[in-house]
DNA sequence: CATGAATGAGAGTTCATTCAT
DNA sequence: AATGAATGAACTCTCATTCAT
């Protein structure tokens, strides 16, 4: 019957913030975070409104740690953040695990791709974006530059757009897009 | 003195219309639709809320007009309609016109994207979509088995996302998007 | 080709007036007063909404005009207005034509219950309902009286709140209402 | 410090549902349901529109509420429920009660008669009165079976038009409608 | 005489956030 | 730590009325 200490104190609170977290992922990865009401969130973590404030300022705190949150495992998932150039097997790693990751994780992208097409909501994000990007990006240009193509930038961004493409298509319809043929065929075309 | 021709009232009618919704296209746009209120959209056309509401029924309504309006003049700048098989050269052409019609109608993709992302949304315009876009992937198709690729579909499916991958990273950033390059890339790949 | 007299001119506006009034009525009766727009019955007589308020001033005016007359042609009907005093033969006429008042006029009177039940629009007809109500119920009591029932007063009212209540249940269901049998009871029972 | 008990909770939401309905009611029979706007009731009940829409889910469930509570409350009064053959101390009974009702439930009354007479709005509840309205209709016509008078149904019929009708001229002037008076008369009359 | 484009005030409703308990 | 009552601003939409033509 000791008092809980200051550590376990503060790990149940991790714990709930995790809970609230994944649950809130889940009703605005289902409708979208301009139409999912704190009220929602709440009721569906099982919690009320105002203990929900307790462990978040704002609904745009909320959604901007869940992002957070998903990019940095989405950097840890794909491993390429200590390199800056690759060999083609790590390429065609990379490109795999991007793929897998959107299939493992496809509440945490609908709600990405939700989040980034409404202005005054992706402006809360766009840096936190532009930091996870903009590795890729280099280690693909360097990638395309060893590679001797005529143009890396526009093939890097190329790449890219790919993948972003692949990602909403599959979003929008997870079950007939053909996913596992589609990433055969991106491999071969930019590897 | 004399009351307005019944000619005179449609034109008035007419262009009231057009500007409504090229000035609800520019608002919906530049702030996403969910977070553009009708007040603004009405106060960018110069007119006041109640007008809007003798044009058109609904903020739902006006949204879809504009989205129909934009499906349909993109089908005419492509040319694909008439066809349901086409040679290399037209594959070319329509990747072009893909490619011009982002960069013309660049405010009307903004919207296009931000309101597929949007599940309550899209609701009001998935079969407007698929009427569209259905025929494409079956043109598609058709190419790609005449060419004999080992998975028609999945190329199919993968230059649509492609496409949509390009149409979402250069609304995001048109200045610096290299969006000419990467047109040549993408004709050299999936021709 | 000579120009309409000032009588024609005349003649016609109140040819429209009479047309107006009738198809409002029907809107009115249907819908409710406050439930029916001027759209809606500008439209349903087939003129725009200008030209009602180029012969009404206002909906209020309009919905007024229409009670009036409705009314006076009730006062026609009833044929009381000249009389003190009546005889029982002349009681039973007075009822039996309310009945069929009820009956042949059941638009009207569906409007006209239903604005004596919503105070702030009563209020434009108040006055218009007392200057014709009170002469019935002075000879009624003067009926009453002369019969020697122990309460003449209480007993007029209670006549008019029969006819009343038979006008109310009557518009609420016509087809169901057994108007002729409720009529017969109710001679017998108040004559 | 220590957070509402569940039962405080319940007590003050009970509470305020009933100011509420109270409130409205009052409102509601003064101006008329439609004439009457949510912010009047708010602002009549010293609270905020806000607050209203936490305890009922719109206007028409409001009104329905209030509608269905009196006509419980008036089921219960009259007494009738239970029986399906009444005497003719019954019968008394239950006159004396619905002119009691109408005394004491002055408001409700007022609000009663002016949705039924309202179209739109009456089909909000019409449901609700047909389950109060039917079961004394029965007791009537067995009433007026029973005692053998020639048309039993036009008779009960009569009846209600008969209370419908002091309700609506009581209502319409209470202070001057002489309603124990012409109570009398119908009970010898209906008897 | 006749039109319907145009307005502006106000309707019902929602919701992120605060706060007493 | 926990509740949900309470607010107020902003939302979509309606409609009687006016007025240029």
């Amino acid at each position: 019957m000791s008092p809980r200490t200051t550590n376990q104190v503060k790990k149940i609170r991790e714990e709930r913030i995790e809970e609230i977290m994944n649950s809130a992922l889940e009703v605005f990865a289902e409708n979208g975070y301009l139409s999912s009401s704190i009220s929602k969130v709440a009721q569906h973590a099982g919690i009320s409104k105002g203990l929900l404030y307790n462990y978040f300022k704002s609904k745009d705190e909320l959604v901007k740690e869940i992002i957070v949150k998903g990019l940095n495992s989405l950097i840890k998932d794909v491993k390429l953040h200590e390199n800056i150039t690759i060999s083609e097997d790590q390429f065609v790693f990379f490109v795999h695990r991007s793929f897998k990751s959107i299939q493992s994780n496809l509440k945490f992208w609908k709600l990405y791709y939700n989040l980034i097409m409404q202005p005054p909501v992706l402006a809360l994000i766009a840096d936190d974006i532009w930091q996870y990007v903009m590795p890729f990006m280099n280690i693909l240009i360097n990638y395309y530059t060893k590679k001797g193509v005529e143009n890396p930038e526009a093939e890097a961004r190329a790449l890219i757009a790919m993948l972003d493409g692949v990602g909403l298509d599959y979003i929008s319809d997870p079950k007939n897009f053909p996913i596992n043929e589609v990433e055969k065929i991106i491999i071969k075309k930019f590897k």
